[in-house]
DNA sequence: AAAACGTCCAACCGCGCAACC
DNA sequence: CGGTTGCGCGGTTGGACGTTT
């Protein structure tokens, strides 16, 4: 079983890459914009897969790529946006303009762990390790008969928190819609109070969000990402 | 001085998903 | 509608570099 290669592996370098091999990429890409890895390697004339290609562009060689240490700020950030979407990797970079998922990721790996270790926070739950292990409740709001499509939309809906690796569930409103023109007076999702807590304050009475303006258009201001996250593909792609 | 150990991060791998045929 | 292809994602690895013993 399994699928074909995605490339000529005999015929591909690995490994670092090159000056040269980066100016090329960097020169093709100028010229013909990003898309079709595939082929770019052959055109481009590297002795790469394409994969590799992309990833060494959108980690390494893009342009708005901002390099250098991580500020205090984006750490509580990265930390926030974690508890919330959990290894989301490419969402949370989508919110942290200049950084990449990897980058990311390795930072989350290498720092913000040992951070939230050392404040006695688990990483992976977010909750003081001291607290003693609680029994989660994953509120599901998917009807018995939801499409599997519908059960992943949900799943960014609601919940309070995940399962058998406790990790945190996402419980995000992530609509894709047109600036709603008149107010929302369809109760969220299968009737249940979904839009009850707010991811600002993290209070369930919270008014800053639900019952201000920003819910007019019947999305959250979730983490204040307000603009954001109208489009979601803004939050999506990086 | 050098061996051992730890840290960091670029790159690779395998999988899931969606588009395409 | 099922198979194939290509892209993107998250997890993992390997090697360079720094620190400690």
């Amino acid at each position: 079983m399994g699928r074909s290669p995605c490339c000529e592996k005999a015929h591909t370098n690995k490994g670092a890459w090159t000056k040269e091999e980066d100016d090329r990429l960097i020169a093709y890409i100028r010229a013909h914009g990003e898309g079709c890895w595939r082929s770019l390697p052959k055109a481009a004339g590297l002795l790469r897969c394409g994969k590799s290609c992309r990833l060494r562009w959108i980690n390494y060689l893009r342009p708005d790529l901002k390099r250098g240490n991580f500020s205090e700020e984006e750490d509580e950030l990265i930390i926030k946006f974690h508890s919330l979407l959990g290894n989301k990797w490419s969402l949370i970079a989508g919110r942290l303009p200049g950084r990449t998922d990897n980058e990311i990721k390795n930072y989350w790996n290498t720092h913000i762990r040992r951070k939230l270790l050392s404040r006695g926070i688990d990483p992976t739950t977010h909750r003081p390790i001291s607290e003693p292990a609680q029994e989660t409740t994953t509120i599901s709001f998917v009807a018995a008969n939801t499409t599997k499509e519908e059960e992943e939309e949900h799943k960014i809906t609601a919940g309070i928190s995940n399962t058998e690796e406790n990790i945190p569930d996402l419980n995000l409103e992530l609509r894709i819609s047109p600036p709603c023109q008149q107010p929302q007076t369809e109760p969220l999702k299968t009737g249940g109070r979904i839009g009850s807590v707010c991811f600002a304050c993290s209070e369930n009475q919270c008014s800053c969000v639900i019952n201000g303006s920003s819910s007019s258009n019947g999305g959250y201001d979730f983490l204040r990402l307000k603009a954001g996250v109208s489009d979601y593909r803004s939050l999506e792609m990086k």
